[in-house]
DNA sequence: AAGATAGTATATAACTTTGCATAATGTTAA
DNA sequence: TTAACATTATGCAAAGTTATATACTATCTT
């Protein structure tokens, strides 16, 4: 069976693409956010500023990232704004990420 | 059925490797070269620079990098020297890279 | 309604890292 | 030694990271 490979510019139009997703994945803080939140399903700012312990701006800039990306929702309650990832192909690769590096065996 | 979370310190250890990969992909002509690579089996230099177009310094230091990150293996045969991807955990974020950038409809 | 407070976001600026072009250097074969 | 293939050195521009300070929004209290 032959592999079909694409051809030059549709192979670069998606290098750039799936580069783009992978910069902001390639960022310790938004990974762990982006993995909690896709645990747990949503979360508030301040819940996630204590359970990953990132302080407040530095979290709120990165939310920012991750909001421009388009890889998290939000919605507001009063004075809390809850998060929750925004389903698409970055969950894809973050389950790929998370067999391979959080699967069984792997936390040591 | 509960999902597990993994304990502060072992989602750090998680997230950093992760990011370590992520980031050496997170470049076009890496993945690309990868890719290829994945693809073809193994290529000479020469060959990955017509094949991708990458003008000759810059591909080899990117070359340099992705053996530094130990993503890829070479091997000398006279005056030529063949790149081929090392098996390991690079190859399934690929694999689910390219089935989201690269699957069956993606590539308009 | 005014001020105080809690939760979240943005601006600025310093610092660090990355990308890539040019030029020089190794290595092998003829 | 010359040509072809590949790597390394150098330097600068561009991008990313994060701390400090400030602003915004909603709620609470008086």
């Amino acid at each position: 069976m032959r592999v079909k490979t694409l051809n030059p510019s549709a192979m670069h139009r998606a290098a750039d693409s799936a580069c783009g997703l992978m910069k902001t994945l390639a960022h310790p803080d938004r990974l762990m956010l982006l993995c909690q939140l896709a645990h747990t399903g949503e979360m508030t700012v301040g819940e996630l500023e204590e359970r990953l312990d990132i302080h407040q701006p530095t979290l709120s800039q990165q939310l920012t990232v991750l909001r421009d990306e388009k890889l998290v929702d939000t919605r507001r309650e009063g004075k809390y704004i809850y998060y929750r990832v925004r389903p698409g192909a970055a969950l894809a690769l973050l389950e790929a990420v998370y067999r391979e590096f959080c699967g069984p065996g792997k936390n040591r």
